[in-house]
DNA sequence: CGCCCACTTGAGGAGTATCAAGCTTCGTGG
DNA sequence: CCACGAAGCTTGATACTCCTCAAGTGGGCG
């Protein structure tokens, strides 16, 4: 916790050739210690406990953070795309593994060249906050809702500019609200991002589809055909 | 959705040189558009969509965060203790509710105080990252745990120097393992942060007496008779 | 002393997990 | 090109945990 405070002066103009403290977090991605790393689908980052001294961000892909109980029980605690950053723990080791949901491309930054800088710090700042909210919507998924308004919250996430808060603002109720959403996890991983077990995620999405909420284009894609209709059986509106 | 907060201003402790940029948290604690707040047990701070233009720190006390679902089901998403900050959303509103459970003490500091210094944002770093980390295990306590488990956890966490992590670590494992815990909280506002329903707790609490882990001191106030037992029973270890 | 509120206890039922088959899909190799 | 196997997904039967509804019980305060 001995926070190095190097107060960087930051004057307005920043012409910024190939600076050896980058101004700004774009010029930091593409410093010389920063690496890019193009890995695979299911490709494990690191584990819980390994030592925290690269924090990663997500240029493209999805990346799922998780934690496991002794007997094996798992729980997802994270669901990251593009831009986010993630691999930065209270202490001196992560705190929960980290895999790639599809073949991603990540940023990795050493801790070192950011702690100290105000920019930098501010941006974390930012990221951590919008993590945060997340993590809190999903406890109120985990701790108060059905395995049908997991689901369907789920579902909400994926749809395309409505994850969970402007779900239903969107567009009037009128018809045709469709949407088709890619499920790029697998039902053991949606089932331990939303607490339910295989089985139950698996009798719900038929269930959703025999209401008529859902139409199966393909195994791994899904049709909501009303999506407002869909998003008040989530429990948030 | 407005209540009254008594802002008591107690200027007696600090000589307090009137810095303009306070160059440290504690110097900011004493600036002049800091407010000290003593407020009752069960004041509400504030509401989920108030505007956010102070955060707070709590100085002595306890604060619970929390969010409410439309048909009013609710969950606590958060314990707060001396030193933990809270009233920072990502975006311009609150994303939870706050609420005291004993008489406390809090400071309200002014939000754009803290934007834009590189020492207030790295020590707001620290303190979400923790709230981070927290977040993340009570996930796991929320999606994968048994009602005992729940219970047995949060009993765990209210073990002074026991909190989560170094629980079983601290001591041999030899007799005497004993802690007596007050419980601040009602049921129900442990039954909304485990998740879980009222009866359900009592009958939890009920079934640990009965198998030897707990012993009655008052309404208020538990024995955990072995808290290394207990602790090995919290899916946790 | 008695009321009120928070807590406890009980009976019954809903919802989800568990265990066990089938069924698809996809990749591999004949 | 198709047969085969494996892995992931779906469906069914059953069990069990936890919730719901309802009736006590106890302690604190007027």
């Amino acid at each position: 916790m001995n926070t190095v405070h190097t107060l960087v002066d930051n004057r307005p103009s920043i012409p910024c050739d190939t600076v050896r403290d980058p101004q700004s977090w774009e010029a930091l991605l593409s410093a010389p210690r920063t690496k890019t790393m193009r890995v695979t689908q299911h490709s494990v980052i690191y584990y819980e406990g390994d030592p925290a001294d690269r924090i990663y961000q997500v240029v493209d892909g999805a990346v799922m953070l998780f934690k496991l109980l002794p007997d094996g029980r798992r729980q997802v605690v994270g669901l990251l795309g593009p831009g986010d950053l993630f691999g930065l723990p209270a202490g001196e080791d992560q705190d929960s593994a980290a895999e790639t949901l599809v073949p991603s491309v990540l940023k990795a930054i050493e801790r070192r060249d950011v702690e100290g800088s105000a920019v930098f710090q501010a941006h974390i700042n930012g990221c951590l906050l919008r993590q945060i909210a997340g993590l809190r919507d999903h406890s109120v998924l985990l701790g108060r809702k059905s395995a049908f308004e997991r689901v369907a919250s789920f579902l909400m996430y994926l749809v395309p500019g409505r994850g969970l808060g402007e779900a239903c603002a969107g567009r009037p109720d009128g018809d045709d609200d469709e949407a088709v959403v890619r499920i790029t996890m697998t039902r053991q991983e949606i089932a331990d991002y939303l607490g339910l077990t295989i089985e139950t995620v698996s009798r719900i999405i038929s269930d959703m589809k025999r209401k008529g909420f859902l139409a199966a284009d393909r195994h791994d894609r899904l049709r909501i055909v009303d999506v407002c209709a869909l998003c008040r059986k989530s429990g948030s509106h």
